[in-house]
DNA sequence: AGAATATATGTGAGTATGCGCATATATTCT
DNA sequence: AGAATATATGCGCATACTCACATATATTCT
């Protein structure tokens, strides 16, 4: 059950939905988040922390950057259904929108 | 977008979460909510309300009792998604089996 | 109508959350 | 080694959440 509500806890804020759909279109290090969503690096790297912890992503260090990635072998099974379940379905909405298209033109 | 966040945002707790999965089990006013939990009547209508406003529940009326059931023509499609998957999911843990238990005993 | 039962809600207290700012740590480049 | 870049984290503040207690409202029963 803790699972379940770290999982769904997780996914219950703005910043972390549109950090998860930017990283199910591909992976990305911490700066190309924060270009994407257009915010501060601390805002970034903490809640992309907490939805490593939550189960929905994995983290690789590739020389200076550490590249996090949606982890669908993770330990929790909600995070992988809940990931999956934001991946088929078409979440539409202005912001991520936007978020997508900075995603295309970051460096 | 922000349906899906209200959605999640309501399953994120643990008293939310009991009572869904106890109305998965049966409909229920509101008595028998408190007592399958064991909690207190504001709190078991409280959270009952959050769970409606995110689009799991409807309630009925009936005499004296409001009957809250599982909403399955919610217009929130992700709190629709979510309870079928808590429902297709068996979530253990100790505290969802007392819970049951009592929904038995309820009266 | 008045008592009893069922549910909702105002209020306040304790706690948790989200973020910015500053700073620490790790890696690369010259 | 020192500067530049990338990431993580300590800290403090503002806001939001959760609950208990008391009270208001709605319904049934006698």
């Amino acid at each position: 059950m803790q699972d379940l509500i770290k999982a769904t806890k997780a996914l219950s804020n703005e910043t972390r939905l549109r950090i998860l759909k930017v990283l199910l279109e591909r992976e990305c290090c911490v700066c190309e988040v924060m270009q994407a969503l257009d915010i501060s690096q601390s805002r970034a790297s903490r809640n992309l922390g907490i939805l490593q912890d939550a189960g929905f992503l994995t983290a690789r260090r590739d020389g200076a950057w550490i590249v996090y990635s949606v982890d669908w072998q993770t330990a929790n099974r909600y995070a992988a259904s809940l990931a999956k379940l934001l991946k088929d379905s078409p979440v539409s909405g202005k912001v991520l929108a936007q978020d997508k298209e900075r995603l295309k033109r970051a460096v």
